[in-house]
DNA sequence: GCAATGCTTCGACACGGATCGAACCATGGA
DNA sequence: TCCATGGTTCGATCCGTGTCGAAGCATTGC
């Protein structure tokens, strides 16, 4: 059994607890410096030097050097979307953190997935435009589509989908959650939807933390919408 | 960043090429033996011994023994999901087997995924279903359910809905396929076509190995079914 | 030009864990 | 009862690699 590709690889990336800590701050969706990475994985700045080195030349990674701060990035959505499976069937398993801290519920209320929002909150978003038929199974990549309706909706929320279109990336995707189990909306307009929130000031994601937290407004207004 | 579950431990399961040996040789969805498993990854008895007890307490294994046999299998199709998700992120990335063999073709076209159908083949079927309206978006925990003319559609192939869906076990769930970047169907359903094709001898899965053979009839019959 | 900061490279060390040989249980058959 | 086969446990070995100190570049600011 040596065909298909080489999960192993992708595997050990992932085991070593230094890395997993630096992919999981990645997952917050924001660009850190190796030294953040590294006070946030507590090691040294040598040894964080030569695990984000492994992590490039894995293409997990992406960097973009800027003075004389270099900025990591996950390699795209869908390793994002990789991490959160593999969270998933750690959580189901039992492999949780000794310390699950009491940050571990607002975690499962809301947080971000790379550049998409997810959670409680998320899925109750899923679920809402699903009952009131705004999504249909596709063909394309990404597995649902909007229907007319939904396109409407969207629009009318002020989210431009011609532009959204236009890129290469699948509008629309289900991306399972972890702590729900259930699907939310990941692709593009997931993407979308998390920086229209947040640019109204609705959401408000925690500095150096994946959790997002809603203000009194958001509360008000994403209640009008989603009816959650 | 210390919150969520433990990624680490299941990459690092993953992380040792003997045990990704093991992993991909069980997505064939067949039990097989310690001493099976051994020669698949190319160790000795004693070392797949130590694995196969690290893989039980990780609990992606579980096992059966019989008679002085004592038989593998994965601990259930989400972590079949997961692997066949890191299958694709490394497919993506370019981290191929050194050697991909003349058998890679065949992989990619029709091959199983723990217990249903994946590969071109799979993908067609699924993309059939849906043109046709048998799919729809679901809240459920798949993220897709049967219409009612697709569980009319499934009924008269011979599938019993019934106790299908009397199990606890999602009926429709979207699979990422790692050679064809898109959607199959996993789940219950996914499961019972693959026994019911199987069964009336038009697939045949070749022994130890992931890779499955459509027969004459199979090909008439499955064409004239999905129009693939 | 000089110092300070961010990051990488080099070298050395130490720990973990993968591996196998040999001995040890368990089951089934003669 | 005895042997053969499948699996596990134990012990020893050894390689890989994670770790950090120190030195070396690069870039920015004074």
């Amino acid at each position: 059994m040596k065909d298909g590709p080489d999960i192993a690889r992708i595997g050990a990336l992932m085991g070593d607890p230094a890395r997993a800590n630096i992919l999981c701050a990645l997952l917050s969706g924001k660009a850190l410096t190796a030294t953040e990475l590294a006070t946030e994985a507590g090691i040294t700045g040598q040894t964080a030097s030569s695990h984000l080195k492994k992590l490039m030349e894995g293409g997990l990674l992406t960097q973009a050097k800027q003075g004389r701060h270099r900025y990591f990035t996950l390699a795209g959505p869908e390793v994002g979307a990789v991490l959160e499976a593999v969270m998933g069937l750690a959580a189901r398993k039992g492999h949780l953190r000794t310390r699950t801290g009491p940050r571990d519920p607002q975690m499962r209320a809301a947080r971000v997935c790379y550049d998409h929002l997810a959670g409680d909150m998320a899925v109750r978003i899923f679920d809402s435009l699903q009952k009131r038929g705004f999504l249909a199974v596709s063909t394309d990549k990404g597995g649902i589509a909007l229907t007319d309706d939904g396109a409407g909706f969207v629009s009318s929320i002020g989210i431009d989908l011609d532009t959204l279109s236009a890129s290469r990336r699948p509008l629309c995707r289900a991306c399972l959650d972890w702590s729900e189990r259930r699907n939310h909306l990941a692709g593009g307009l997931g993407a979308a939807l998390l920086t229209r929130f947040t640019d109204s000031g609705w959401l408000r994601q925690e500095p150096s933390s994946r959790i997002v937290h809603v203000s009194p407004k958001g509360e008000a207004e994403l209640k009008k919408l989603f009816q959650v």
